[in-house]
DNA sequence: CGAGGGTTTGAAGTGCATCAAATAGTGTGG
DNA sequence: CCACACTATTTGATGCACTTCAAACCCTCG
């Protein structure tokens, strides 16, 4: 049960909170009483947070490392519904869902994470109608990305998610430029974008062959984002610049 | 531009806002606002409402009918988000949203709708929290079903996503037999489900040989539903009496 | 150096899309 | 009520995309 526990360096929890959209507005008392009731945490890759159905606890901040966040079937079939870096939160809307998780969370990376008790945000939430507000504007933004998810995964092909992945964590330098490195294993990118290791691999080959990708390892480098994305982003809705999905 | 035009029956919107879960516990004062600002409209059907990107100067309530709600992109592909039914509401959360749609609405039958200014909703949600909350609700539920959506698109097969929807539809008798109408076109059942009409013909052919389904035109039978629930839900990380999707 | 996981490659199969055409179904005007 | 036009649905043939299974390769780490 009790792994790594309570970590030794107490980086400002204060300070995580301060640059959470969640928290942004509030009086002081109140972020004070989540700072009150944290407990980071930090834990090794293979760690498993919670399961699907488990009664909801807590929410989790990340403050740094990488959390995957999935969903199985009876059949054991296993889908990656999110991959979450520093800064994002997971569980929190379990307080409107009979307060069990809808998914399960494993670490991926060591990851060190604050955890807060679900109580004190169910009742927060009808004593401060400004963190409601914060938390409608969250979950609308979760929203547009999963539009965007459930499009992708209907219109794509598997080079095109590839591509589209690529450009969200790409910062393209002025001449037009990106050089990058993938964020997590080769696997678990293929799992996030439904699909298997093997159609992957030989979609980056695709990529690299009809955009001229040049991929070393895990870094990845194209001379010109904008054939990328003439490529990739011909086949969605959104506007090139679209948020990070991750 | 005007179309049909406000409805010459005025059925009571205050009744219908009462029973739609954004207005639940809300002081009556506030409803009375909405109810003011109502305005009642039929529309045939094609008529499109809004397109994705448009300023979103109102939401909207369905009081009979049926809208799609759908996305098109560069290549001129389109992706039917939603198939919503009376008694849903559309376009609310655009107010998250810079005030614009994200997706495009069209009306596939003949439509009566209640439509609402978005600014009364954008200002009333900061000053009644109540409001918010109910919002954060449907938003989460509208979550969930996106997440279960993504799901099924990258780990169901045709004829299971078929199924699916089915008895998602369908009111199981005590006996286990199932009779039910296909709400509206194949061809519009099958886009809502990610495939070709083609595909949605001979994936329905299956389930008649897998599971014993019998179609008559726009009626299904099927003698026991838990033979479909196998076939379909085991490739799913819900439970059965999983919430209506559309 | 060797073990083991991550990644790539190859060969073969499956599922869905596509294109083309037949069929069923619906509404219209005569 | 029938013939025609038009749409919705089905069927057939073919191709491509992705998966599956198997095996090789590569890289890291002890």
């Amino acid at each position: 049960m009790a792994q790594p526990a309570s970590s030794p360096r107490t980086i400002p929890v204060a300070q995580l909170l301060a640059e959470s959209f969640l928290f942004h507005g509030l009086c002081a008392d109140l972020v004070q009483e989540f700072v009150a009731a944290a407990q980071v945490k930090l834990f090794p890759k293979g760690k498993v947070l919670f399961l699907q159905g488990d009664e909801a606890e807590s929410f989790y901040l990340i403050q740094s490392g990488w959390v995957k966040l999935f969903r199985e079937t009876l059949d054991g079939t296993e889908a990656v519904i999110d991959m979450l870096p520093s800064g994002h939160m997971f569980g929190e809307n379990a307080i409107f869902e009979d307060n069990q998780f809808s998914f399960s969370a494993e670490i991926s990376e060591p990851t060190c994470v604050v955890q807060f008790p679900s109580e004190l945000l169910h009742r927060s939430i009808q004593l401060h109608p400004q963190l409601a507000l914060n938390m409608l504007n969250a979950m609308s933004r979760h929203r547009r990305q999963q539009s965007r998810e459930i499009e992708h995964l209907s219109i794509q092909s598997a080079p095109q998610r590839i591509g589209c992945f690529l450009l969200r964590i790409a910062q393209p330098a002025p001449s037009g430029e990106i050089t990058l490195h993938l964020p997590y294993d080769k696997l678990l990118i293929a799992a996030r974008l439904g699909m298997r290791s093997e159609t992957f691999s030989r979609a980056l080959n695709k990529l690299k062959s009809d955009v001229g990708l040049v991929v070393t390892g895990s870094t990845v480098y194209c001379s010109d984002y904008t054939k990328l994305k003439r490529y990739a982003c011909g086949a969605c809705s959104d506007e090139y610049p679209c948020e990070d999905l991750r």
